[in-house]
DNA sequence: CCAATAGTGTCTATCAGACAGTATGTC
DNA sequence: GACATACTGTCTGATAGACACTATTGG
């Protein structure tokens, strides 16, 4: 521990607390959606914590996850910092945003809910600025690559990959071209889909040889 | 202020400190630097400081630059939060590293110097990671754009402009195409380059009607 | 006229977007 | 066979990259 001139140590001083708040996204019924927790009082809010002293970021959000949601995430990635003066009451409180993306089979949770991403209702603090960044992250994760995050599972039809990024962008595609567009990411599996109308689909995954995810 | 059951403070707890780092980027004889200071003991470093308690992480930033080493930043960005437990042999400190990208002209500085980023000595802590990211943010920053952060002056010719965008890419481009991405998003001025040899080329200015930048 | 730099015409390859066709399954 | 869905051929327009040509200055 090192001492100052006047032997007080670094942390004796006055500084800023340190929280994480972490936006979990989701996909459900072909939408995007986020866990979000209310609050005793307040409103909606995102499930968040603070930093212990000898804990790193993203266990803490894991943390958050785990005892204020009771979900497990998986690799939450920071966005920012929301350092704005007045942003918490209690005091100095700065917070890490970070995201994470999980498939909802994951989820199973009593404490918390999944809203829909254009339908959110009030939240506390800056948390409405946080999901924003959140989706806006999401959406460059699934711009160029297939599912990343591994929503749609192990295999998959490019129908259902589709509605995955479709649910993610907030937009909907030409399946032509996203057919073009990710065809040489993936893998063909030899089984194909069972149990629909027209013709059954090729069932691919995901090209694990050259590019992590 | 807000206290918990035992009547005491949030910030009474043991917390992380909180830091600020700033690799200050510039362009000198065509070339990407960085600003470094020379520690009293160790090894080169990049400008930092504690964040105060009732500080904006921008303003710790701009401090650091002022104090450390005597120059004027303009508009630092955030990068990430660098939060291994054992990067500084102080305490538990993490740091929230900034970039900041300003002309070479603006920088007087008798107490720090200013290296090229392909030959970066050894740096403290993790800095060399801050640095590589901040190089990685100003490529994509540079990218797309016209100098977004007006390191060629309020006029140049194309030639200048394309000079700026090498050093800051740390590529060479095609005149010809680097002109046909550019021209739509220039005002071209009445104005000609003088005292050169060959053809006197067209002055132009950053187009500011439609974006910011 | 020569040297040197500015600026343009144009060819090519690639790619997104769109349309409409063919292929192959269920009922 | 009707229908529904999977998959593909092909046209169009936009764009990056490359090459070579023309334009305009100083000497």
């Amino acid at each position: 521990m090192w001492l100052d001139s006047s032997g007080r140590a670094l942390a004796d001083y006055p500084h800023p607390s340190i929280a994480v708040d972490v936006a979990l996204l989701t996909v459900v019924d072909d939408r995007q959606a986020v866990l979000l927790h209310e609050k005793d009082d307040g409103p909606w809010s995102l499930p968040g914590t603070f930093v212990r002293i000898d804990e790193r970021l993203r266990d803490a959000a894991l943390r958050a996850l785990r005892d204020k949601a009771g979900v497990a995430g998986q690799e939450p990635e920071q966005l920012r910092v929301f350092d704005g003066l007045d942003r918490d009451s209690r005091g100095r409180v700065m917070s890490v945003a970070h995201v994470d993306l999980v498939p909802a089979r994951t989820l199973e949770t009593r404490t918390a809910s999944l809203v829909p991403v254009d339908e959110l209702p009030e939240l506390a603090f800056d948390h409405r600025e946080i999901v924003e960044a959140a989706v806006e992250w999401a959406r460059a994760e699934y711009r160029e690559r297939p599912d990343p995050r591994g929503l749609a599972g192990q295999e998959f039809t490019l129908l259902e990959l589709q509605r995955v990024h479709e649910a993610v962008l907030g937009t909907s595609l030409q399946k032509d071209t996203f057919r073009r567009r990710m065809i040489d990411q993936l893998r063909e599996t030899p089984e194909v889909s069972r149990g629909s109308v027209g013709k059954p689909a090729r069932l691919f995954r995901k090209h694990t040889a050259n590019q992590p995810n």
